[in-house]
DNA sequence: TTTTGTAGTCTACATATGTAACCCTAAGCA
DNA sequence: TGCTTAGGGTTACATATGTAGACTACAAAA
């Protein structure tokens, strides 16, 4: 399994959350968005959309007065993707490590603590019932 | 804080990794190691050290035979940086949601799961303390 | 009908990245 | 003493990515 890698750059990620947020959106919705967003220039926008077209992460419909963009892959896929290749090749695939790293650097917040905390106790728990 | 935002492409991992093990190590010796990790041919290794060392991640000295690299970076440092533009990018800058999202998928062993939950205990009581 | 905003196409250009061939020199070995 | 190898330099070339201008067509507003 894992056949395709699927992998987004940083442009390609600002245009995919605006589609995974809501749509179809039109291409002049996204430019707005992403004139404020990030400045981008029109044709910019347009340029990167292309592109995402060719790799296939996004489509389109012929709407009434304008295509209609939506998303061809899902979030959860893409984090799944992303995540899993991060820890690979940062740290060596282990969880542990990431997390000990950023405890120790005290990268974690008292509140971030406890909700992790909670999400591996109940996880931890639920496995052992 | 936080000026220089280090990144290390793929090819440049590689070596840096092969770096941080131990060095300093002459060309010919990082040329055999790519060779049989990657597969790279010999002119390969070495654009990807000129390329290392115009960017600033590392550094030679001239030894007696040949030049030595050297890391200019350390491998924390790296790790920080990636860890922290990673989480910001794909989970808001939220470990627990990374977590979550990990433990939603059961992508967790059961080792894996102990070890967690023996950090975050710890970590957690050593703050409350 | 003239201006303007919307939609869409094509082209451009710099930097980054992956990958590698070609070329020269000095030293070691057969 | 000619071939092989180590050490080093230069050039190349495709794809990816960030960023954007130029130009065309059409419909709605003025």
């Amino acid at each position: 399994m894992e056949a395709k890698e699927i992998s987004l750059s940083n442009s390609e990620w600002y245009i995919m959350e605006n589609l995974w947020e809501s749509s179809p959106k039109t291409a002049t919705q996204l430019i707005k968005a992403m004139e404020t967003e990030t400045g981008w220039a029109k044709s910019t926008t347009k340029t990167v959309l292309r592109r995402m077209e060719q790799k296939g992460c996004i489509a389109y419909t012929e709407g009434a007065k304008a295509r209609e963009y939506y998303p061809l892959i899902n979030r959860e896929e893409v984090v799944e993707s992303e995540t899993s290749s991060f820890l690979n090749r940062i740290y060596n695939g282990s969880l542990g490590l990431l997390v000990n790293t950023l405890v120790k650097k005290q990268d974690i917040s008292d509140n971030e603590m406890e909700e992790l905390y909670n999400i591996i106790k109940e996880a931890r728990e639920r496995k052992q019932s």
